[in-house]
DNA sequence: AGATTCCATGCGCATCCTGATCGTCGAGGA
DNA sequence: TCCTCGACGATCAGGATGCGCATGGAATCT
């Protein structure tokens, strides 16, 4: 899952960065509302932090110009205490969530898990596919009821398959959705993952769609069909 | 473990904080409601003591707003004697527990480790994982049933992770736990501590999950899986 | 003075990326 | 139906990177 931060205050902003990466995130920063509104309309993201107090352009602005554009990623806004202009504003022009400064970053990571959760149409915060079980709270992954040790990267790429489960998704899309803004696209990582996931969860958990990229199916659906 | 205290008494507010401080807490002290509601706000701690009797804003006030903000750290407040109507005010208003003043401080403090005993989720004064065994009434460790001598500051890192059995704690978790406000948080601290702990209590003690942080496992958990 | 805590440095290893090679699928022709 | 060939995907090994660990000495507290 790949998250845009638009946040005018640099240790704030460096440090949310930081915080939301270690939680498995790829996390794009975003000092200024120009820059941000760009960001956000040129890259794909699974969620948006979005700081109302913004120099240039205002986040509001932004807020509005992102959902004119038909963007439709959830945007979490952060808002000066007890303001309450600023919340109506903020849910008339697209918000999703609202935080309070000063906020608890415990609270802000759950509340984008939440986002993340009901964008992509999962009503639970542990995801199911056969044997193997995500919970997105703890991290953790297990095959069978047994705990599997996955690296960041293998975590990321089998966590954005079982957002969207059933789907097919491209290799392109997994490297935008994995990856954060500087990275070379032509490699094959993608590949090499999947392979080193295939081998702790077996072979069946990822199927390949030749020509078109992976997808994650429900066995119970497969052995219906 | 972490702890504020909101205290305008200057005597009395040094005086717990030096006391709470010999028993293991990093403490913050406040000395007014609208500094101390900052600092609940902002900061992360595991307790609050609150006087209710405050200049600028009253502590109940204060109490309210975090709740309203979503803070759910336990609260111990500390009421004049004998205030009835400060106490069921106090309920309203969200509190965990009383002390009516003047106290000894053995009480508050062991009122305070029940609190947290409590929010934390273990039912029992002593906190057990494997052949380590921590007694949160006398600070007092033992492995394999054989006492082990611990630094001020190991006891703190092992005790907020015996508090947190099987959740991954990231070192900036634990940096916001261990220490007070006024501390630079690039530093490796966190791994010297953890190598000493486990020198002293064996290497399997703490579990290090890379890019995340340190768990502590159960080890009757490990072996049923 | 002694213990404790903090910081800086160098080392080792897990992880990740790259590039090369091997395997597989499927269309088209015989 | 079978074979061939081209394109795509899978796998493997080597090397770079960064993270966590260990250690010694400086700073701080008791």
């Amino acid at each position: 899952m790949r998250i845009l931060i638009v946040e005018d205050e640099p240790t704030l902003g460096r440090q949310l960065k930081s915080t939301l990466e270690q939680n498995g995130y790829a996390v794009d920063l975003s000092t200024d509302g120009e820059d941000g509104h760009f960001m956000g309309s040129t890259e794909e993201y699974d969620a948006v932090v979005l700081d109302l107090g913004l120099p240039e352009i205002d986040g509001l602005t932004v807020l509005g110009m992102w959902r004119k554009e038909g963007r439709r990623f959830p945007v979490l806004v952060l808002t000066a205490r007890d303001s309450w202009s600023d919340k109506v504003a903020g849910l008339d022009a697209g918000a999703d969530d609202y935080l309070a400064k000063p906020f608890q970053t415990e609270e802000l990571i759950a509340r984008l898990r939440a986002l993340i959760r009901r964008s992509t149409g999962n009503s639970s915060a542990e995801l199911i596919a056969g044997d193997v079980r995500l919970d997105t709270r703890s991290g953790r992954v297990t095959l069978a009821g047994e705990p599997v040790k996955l690296t960041a990267q293998e975590y990321k790429l089998l966590s954005y398959l079982l957002h969207h489960k059933g789907k097919v998704v491209s290799r392109t899309e997994l490297i935008e959705h994995i990856y954060d803004q500087d990275f070379d696209r032509d490699s094959n990582t993608i590949e090499v993952f999947v392979t080193r996931i295939r081998k702790k969860l077996g072979p069946d958990v990822i199927t390949t769609i030749r020509g078109l990229g992976y997808s994650l199916n429900d066995p119970a659906q497969v052995a219906r069909g």
